[in-house]
DNA sequence: AATTTGTATTTCCTATAAGAAACTTTTTAT
DNA sequence: ATAAAAAGTTTCTTATAGGAAATACAAATT
């Protein structure tokens, strides 16, 4: 009973913020770059590479780069001939770049050698090759990086450029009150629950608690913030994928 | 002293088959699939979406797109046409599909506009707007998948094309031997040891112990896998984005 | 070695892209 | 409402893409 009452207060106070706060969390946002870093609400986001990757899909040549693809197919001039419906001397010249393709030619080049367009200009790919790559994070020796709500221990640092950043966090949060409103950023989110339990708030969700051993995976977007519900502050491993 | 002998065996059993693993392990992995369902050596794939999305970028109409772009920069065809160095009649024709634009063309409306190539053909971003998906999955009560040298625990199994998976991992296997070869694959995993400890053994590196509270970051691609060496069999939690 | 086959490049001709100017339509100002 | 300005489209001419055939080069065969 008393548990029911303390839910229903939690939510009354959601719903009445939730326009104040999503106007909010664009500036709480900024807050989170420490030192040239960029840093979610959450925890960190080391180093977005979606610009650079954009920067890099820029073919220096593309007569180079089609005929690249094709020998990879081990095709000769005249198979892509056939495949493409161009004529081979227009698909030499293309490749010695004595001429510039129109986008029709492109299309029909890009079908004959079951390619879609952007393709032509993405990057080789890195190749079956191992890179080899590791960080071991032994338990408390992460980096730590505290906020007013989270007390985030980043996991894994010496490893640029990574597909998931995990991090343990020690949620001091133990209002939705402390948060100045939703926290919000691109990406998905794994959460595990530690030690202890939490309430997790999501927009647009009724809020839901977690207990050892739970776990959550969402939307990042989706505005959301942990409180911690039990005697000691919980502790969570969250994982995000930008 | 009689730590350090374990370890030595270990090592030279490591460096002994190599090889041989190597190659077996392409088998192996094909043994993963459970019911349609394309599994790792460690834990599962569910739902690669690449091919997917490679679809989806394809244009229905350039013209189109381009005067869309041009027009969501509220641009004319004459401050277009100075930006690009196009003419406005080309860039007209262009934009009702009257002629077929050379790459050369392409370029100079590209960086005209300030866009990269790809760019044009991106499908409009997907919005900052929050798609809400989550998924909870309780403590013990995840999909269980088990295997001969683990036993998973697959978690936010309702959710397709997730940018993450993870699941809990019961480490059964107690021998580097237990395995018929190193295990790898796509992607980077992260893991958490959540109780016991456990012996890494990679490709690349010395084996390395992990006890509770300690967590690795890898490339995937690097032949891997993980024995038990607590009294317990160790539980880790596994994250993988492929 | 010479000859044949396979592959790529160049040449010549046709089709079309691209630019400048003329024309048409739309928007703005009075 | 009309006139002027702005914006877009079409026409005509030049430049270049694209195709077929000829030529050149490399590899394989005899």
């Amino acid at each position: 009973m008393a548990d029911r009452k303390t839910v229903s207060d939690i939510e009354t106070a959601s719903k009445e913020k939730n326009d104040a706060q999503t106007k909010q969390s664009v500036v709480d946002e900024q807050q989170g770059v420490v030192s040239g870093q960029t840093v979610t609400p959450d925890g960190p986001i080391m180093n977005i590479q979606v610009g650079e990757n954009e920067k890099r899909v820029q073919p220096i040549q593309l007569g180079e780069r089609l005929k690249e693809l094709r020998l990879s197919q081990n095709l000769t001039l005249e198979e892509a001939s056939q495949r493409t419906g161009l004529a081979r001397s227009t698909l030499s010249k293309i490749e010695n770049e004595q001429i510039s393709p129109t986008f029709q030619a492109l299309q029909k080049l890009a079908a004959g050698l079951g390619l879609d367009i952007p393709q032509i200009f993405a990057p080789p790919e890195e190749g079956p090759e191992a890179n080899g790559r590791r960080d071991i994070t032994r338990d408390g020796a992460g980096k730590p990086h505290p906020t007013t709500t989270y007390e985030h221990e980043l996991l894994a640092v010496d490893i640029s450029r990574k597909k998931m950043m995990p991090f343990k966090c020690t949620v001091r949060a133990r209002r939705f009150e402390d948060f100045d409103g939703w926290v919000r950023h691109e990406g998905e989110e794994f959460l595990l629950v530690l030690t202890g339990a939490i309430a997790v708030y999501t927009e647009f969700y009724e809020p839901v608690t977690l207990k050892e051993g739970d776990s959550m995976y969402y939307d990042a977007r989706m505005g959301h913030c942990l409180v911690s519900v039990s005697d000691t502050d919980a502790q969570v491993l969250w994982v995000t994928a930008p």
